[in-house]
DNA sequence: AATAACTCCAACCGCTCGTGA
DNA sequence: CTCACGAGCGGTTGGAGTTAT
């Protein structure tokens, strides 16, 4: 393919941007927005094409990027997203204000991986080291599917008229619940509901695999594609292992895209308003299909069909499946933590420490148990800095690039951002994400 | 001190998808 | 329907910085 159309048509700088470029850029997005990135460069006065500009706009100068190493809760939260959906890596950094998928990307290759094989753990497949070697011989003897019941059954299923295979962009990987209690726990629920509702032999994979898959297409809508709301349909326990009076029709739960509920930002949002003990104090209107959340009840129904809300437990991420579960996000429990070492210190300084504990730890439960008018002090007290002085104040260049040395020592010291302002920027995203804001 | 080896990450490349003519 | 174009995504690379020898 080569290079794009725009970069034959003049010479165009690659490499590095300089502290001029930047200026550039920044000064011109600001003023004018970025509209169409093919014409960027050339309003800005820049010898690069839109690509280019658009790049650097996402990675380095958006405002609302959250700088600095990432904190061991957010390695957390990718593992486990990784886990659920694979080298999406867009995706994945919709769950994490202010980083980009670049940098999650990196994050991964780098460090995590590195780490999850230190631990056993095969990064591709999140299944330990051992398995994946035995899968993969018992694959080579079998030939083709590796001799999986469950893909074959897969398989066969898919072959079927009008029951469409999914095809992700890159499969998710298994997960390993022996690994990942809590996204263990996900699956192996997900697939237990799934098992009860439609039939006991389809895989999980298949199932969160196709669930995704409309996750996807929410996006090409314009919705927000979320695994939030992946973890809301654990957590609603909408299954029948828990003794709830569910239809044993799985068009009622996945539709032939495997949809469930038509989900959608409305429908996530009330169920965090639900979920999260009305943390947007929002009234269902206007969404389909219909869910009632009385606000004083402890149970909801969806669709006509009634559900009791479990009370929290958050200390308790091995519930049996039996139970009711945590109506907590999962993202809460932090048992699933492997004790992998910090990202942020280097190979001589990395430690194994237990997650959860450190002030900036604030968890996923806080911010669905906080209202917007309850946020702790420490979060209400923060004045947001201005966006564009918060840039400047971290480059320190000066136009004429006499100081471009330290201007890229500076961008090797990038300060993270007050833990605070961190999350008032994630909270102002998560309600905005799910169309509260 | 020199330099080889390694790490990290910004940026590029190739591709797909969506949209509008 | 087809084509062109732009946006966005994920994989890969190049180079700067760091560490080891």
């Amino acid at each position: 393919m080569g290079r794009h159309s725009c970069c034959y048509k003049q010479k165009l700088r690659k490499g590095l941007w300089s502290p001029e470029e930047d200026e550039k850029l920044l000064r011109h997005i600001t003023k004018y927005g970025h509209g169409c990135w093919s014409s960027v460069p050339k309003l800005a006065g820049l010898q690069r094409c839109g690509k280019s500009c658009r790049l650097r706009w996402i990675n380095y100068l958006r405002p609302d990027l959250k700088r600095g190493t990432f904190s061991q809760q957010e390695e957390n939260l990718i593992i486990e997203l990784h886990a659920v959906l694979g080298n999406r890596w867009s995706q994945i950094a919709t769950q994490l204000p202010g980083r980009t998928d670049n940098e999650i990307k990196n994050l991964w290759n780098s460090c995590i991986k590195k780490k999850l094989r230190q631990k056993g753990i095969d990064p591709n497949t999140h299944k330990p080291l051992s398995e994946v070697k035995n899968g993969e011989e018992t694959e080579k003897a079998s030939g083709g599917l590796g001799g999986s019941n469950e893909l074959n059954l897969l398989k066969a299923e898919n072959s079927k008229p009008g029951f469409a295979a999914p095809e992700p962009k890159s499969k998710p990987p298994l997960v390993a619940a022996e690994q990942y209690p809590v996204a263990g726990s996900l699956s192996s629920k997900i697939n237990s509901n799934c098992n009860n509702l439609i039939t006991p032999t389809l895989s999980k994979e298949f199932f969160i695999d196709r669930f995704l898959t409309s996750m996807g297409s929410s996006t090409d809508s314009g919705r927000p594609s979320d695994s939030v709301g992946y973890s809301l349909l654990q957590q609603l326990n909408y299954g029948s292992n828990a003794g709830l009076p569910v239809t044993q029709n799985p068009a009622l739960w996945f539709n032939h895209n495997c949809r469930p509920f038509e989900m959608n930002s409305e429908f996530i949002s009330n169920t965090i308003s639900n979920v999260s003990s009305s943390i947007l104090s929002a009234t269902p209107t206007g969404f389909k299909p219909s869910v009632s959340l009385p606000s004083d009840n402890p149970s909801f129904s969806i669709n006509g069909v009634h559900y009791w809300e479990a009370s929290t437990s958050s200390n308790n991420s091995s519930s049996s499946s039996g139970e009711l579960q945590s109506n907590s996000s999962f993202f809460d429990n932090n048992a699933f933590s492997w004790g992998l070492a910090d990202c942020s210190t280097s190979g001589k300084e990395a430690q194994i420490h237990p997650i959860g504990g450190e002030p900036e730890d604030i968890k996923w439960s806080d911010y669905l148990h906080t209202t917007p008018f309850q946020l702790p002090s420490s979060i209400q007290n923060q004045t947001p800095q201005p966006i564009y002085g918060e840039i400047k104040s971290e480059m320190h260049f000066t136009i004429d690039g006499s100081s471009s040395t330290t201007w890229h020592q500076n961008q090797r010291q990038q300060q993270p951002l007050q833990s605070s302002d961190i999350y008032v920027k994630d909270f102002e995203r998560l309600a905005a994400t799910f169309g509260h804001i």
